[in-house]
DNA sequence: AGACCTTTTCCTGTTT
DNA sequence: AAAACAGGAAAAGGTC
């Protein structure tokens, strides 16, 4: 018994080694996820990791269950134990798709990258507890990934979170939460994951607990896509009066095909861009804001999904109510109103018009507000992470001379896009964000490359850009 | 509080 | 002709 068990352990590092050998994973820097204050994460690799020290399981780092101090193992186990981390054909292009489309490989795919890039104990995590798609991953709410992955639930449902975020730019999702209730194919078929998903004992129904507007995303048939280059994304402010935004089927269709307030898929965004943007949860949902006020998520269009950081606080501040905001727009305000001669052409103001802000009741009474310029919250550095990201690079992004720093926006307007998640504006376009790349050449910051449209070069006082550093 | 910084917005004109 | 570029001006709103 004990030698076919040292045998089967073996052949399971062997096997390992063949499959890390052949392993494509991406940089660490792809969807870097910055690590929090609380140290909830593990500490980041500083370096590519190390595959093989990462993942060159010894037997000491198998579960339990498959050493030779439990003889009782069964062979089940130790299948199970080896099935884990058993090489699948294409698992690792989990990234060319939306999560929404996942299938079952690729959300494999996608924790194995996690269990490397956040150096999770591979025997921590068991595989087959996550033997899902992508549409039900992504509905899952933090409290079932922790009761999934009791030590590290939390990280991969942030991971997975981020990688949404990440998605919105660029993939179509599932139509299930775009189309409306209408749709019985679709809406079925995730209705039907969705009840699968309740009845599994471990997991609470996350609509029990939603306010009602949690459960009307207002989805208008919008797709990655749409926004990627041509959108500007909508101003899905709800109104005091709009609650709750009245669904166009049923209660019972929204709210059962509803992600949990704390699924990945409903909660983000927000960021620091090394935490990435908003979702397409951001079109979908109403807005809140939690009562402190003191969010990045002031003004215009609203970020009803929360980042994973923002997760962390309210994780943190479990008393602090999560509450619609009041939008105080003060849009039409005649704050660049200037007094002009009968017949004058119509003529907008200099400058840039006062911010469109949605104001909460904790802003009225304390006054604060979001802040702009964060540390790591600069266009360069925006600029900088979509060129490190493989799931922006070079779909939107690329470089055109990597050593030498320069890049290319591929599709300008998506980039603008995205800068305009970030800062959460809608009305940003490239014309306005290259207008701010070249403030940078006099700083050097960037340099001009001559002659070459959408092209731009790291300059000197650029950091952060080369493989090197 | 206020200087300073980093955009954002708008604009006119030029180049590709 | 349209898109991109260049850069002035003014203002917002953040940091220090």
């Amino acid at each position: 018994m004990a030698e076919s068990l040292t045998q089967a352990i073996d052949d399971t590092t062997l096997d390992l080694g063949q499959f890390l050998s052949n392993f494509p994973i991406p940089t660490p820097t792809q969807f870097a996820i910055p690590q929090p204050s609380d140290a909830v994460f593990p500490t980041p690799p500083t370096s590519p990791p190390n595959m093989t020290s990462t993942w060159g399981l010894v037997k000491s780092e198998l579960p339990s269950s498959c050493t030779l101090q439990s003889e009782q193992a069964s062979f089940t186990e130790l299948q199970t134990a080896h099935a884990n981390y058993m090489p699948i054909q294409n698992q690792f292009n989990w990234c060319n798709s939306h999560p929404m489309n996942w299938s079952y490989q690729q959300v494999r795919g996608f924790l194995t990258w996690a269990v490397a890039e956040y150096e999770l104990p591979p025997h921590e995590i068991n595989f087959e507890h996550f033997r899902v798609n992508g549409a039900k991953l992504c509905m899952m709410s933090r409290e079932e990934f922790s009761l999934l992955c009791p030590n590290y639930g939390d990280i991969l449902y942030l991971s997975i979170g981020k990688v949404l975020e990440e998605a919105q730019y660029l993939y179509d999702p599932t139509p299930a939460f775009c189309e409306g209730p209408s749709d019985t194919t679709m809406s079925e078929s995730v209705r039907a994951m969705h009840e699968e998903m309740m009845n599994m004992d471990f997991i609470q129904a996350p609509v029990d607990d939603l306010p009602m507007q949690d459960l009307f995303p207002d989805c208008g048939g919008i797709t990655a896509d749409d926004i990627d280059v041509n959108d500007k994304f909508e101003d899905v402010n709800v109104e005091l009066s709009d609650f709750p935004p009245s669904p166009t089927a049923s209660d019972e269709s929204y709210s059962s095909m509803s992600p949990g307030p704390t699924s990945p898929y409903y909660c983000s965004s927000e960021s620091d861009y090394s935490s990435g943007d908003r979702t397409l949860g951001n079109l979908f949902m109403p807005r809140y804001e939690t009562s402190d006020g003191d969010s990045d998520h002031d003004s215009y269009g609203s970020s009803p999904r929360r980042s994973y950081t923002d997760e962390l606080h309210m994780y943190d501040d479990s008393d602090k109510e999560v509450k619609p905001t009041v939008d105080f727009s003060v849009q039409n305000a005649p704050i660049n109103m200037k007094i002009k001669p009968a017949g004058a052409p119509e003529r907008r103001a200099r400058g840039r018009p006062r911010k469109v802000r949605t104001v909460t009741e904790e802003m009225l009474t304390t006054g604060k507000r979001g802040r702009q310029h964060s540390k790591g919250n600069h266009l360069w550095e925006f600029v900088r992470d979509l060129l490190k990201n493989p799931s922006t690079n070079p779909k939107v992004i690329k470089w055109e001379d990597r050593r030498d720093g320069i890049f290319r926006f591929v599709q300008s307007e998506a980039v603008a896009n995205m800068w305009g998640r970030k800062k959460n504006n809608p009305n940003m376009t490239y014309e306005k964000l290259s207008r701010a790349m070249r403030y940078y050449y006099k700083r050097q910051i960037l340099q001009q490359v001559p002659e070459r449209r959408l092209v731009y070069k790291f300059g000197p006082a650029a950091t952060g850009w080369q493989d090197n550093e």
